[in-house]
DNA sequence: ATAATAATAGTAATCATTACTGATAACGAT
DNA sequence: ATCGTTATCAGTAATGATTACTATTATTAT
């Protein structure tokens, strides 16, 4: 992968805030420092940082994918009302633990990714 | 909610099948049996019954809403390769467990999903 | 410096999902 | 049982996040 300057500014970008934004909003920070930038390079590089292992990628329920620079192993809090992600970082999450930071919980999703027997 | 024979079409196929099909698979399978169900009330309905708690959707890599008809509390584990998803059924999910199911794990992704503190 | 070719900017295309509209069907009230 | 209200439907159009395409630019090995 050769170095590209638009490539280095969304790893920042994404490395530098500590929330959890779309395609969109990475975007619009980009243009901020470099106007020419297009979305479709932020897309790209995304997807290509995602494949890496550089990032996680966070399906929720609005219909947009959700980028996280932190992939220290942690889980998420999804406010059904609001839409707002919520870093979980403690080792252990039951809801009981959730519950004590202020968040109702109803209901858990929890996926694991990898190769299934045919494909290995 | 008043009764209508298409939602039942649909409850019924979705909680006869093992598999997490989407709103096509759902769509065709209600076709064979109503030959003019509409595509959107397909959407509509699997919508309406995901909001009353009725199936679960699972939000994938395919970039395809999948659901589960089954929501007993489970796991999910896809595959990168095929996009299979497969039920974990056990307990307690540790990628050791996983593993010895004949599964290679590379990475989970556990959300919650509730209210907020200022949602509440 | 040059050649080879990743990567980009800008734009067009894709496609799962949602919205819309006039017709139909469920169901409580009469 | 019929009527009126309105949820639901079939069919189609619109939406919008993401991807694909293309001519140009930038990186890097030689």
């Amino acid at each position: 992968m050769r170095y590209s300057k638009q490539r280095e500014l969304i790893i920042n970008i994404i490395k530098g805030r500590c929330d959890h934004p779309t395609a969109d909003m990475i975007y619009s920070s980009a243009r901020e420092i470099e106007p020419n930038i297009s979305l479709g390079t932020v897309y790209r590089n995304l997807k290509l940082l995602s494949d890496e292992g550089e990032i996680i990628t966070l399906e929720t329920v609005d219909k947009k994918l959700h980028y996280d620079g932190d992939i220290s192993r942690h889980s998420h809090f999804i406010c059904e009302d609001c839409g707002k992600i919520i870093d979980l970082f403690r080792p252990a999450n039951t809801p009981r633990e959730i519950s004590d930071l202020g968040l109702t919980v109803s209901g858990e999703k929890c996926i694991y990714y990898g190769k299934c027997q045919e494909c290995q």
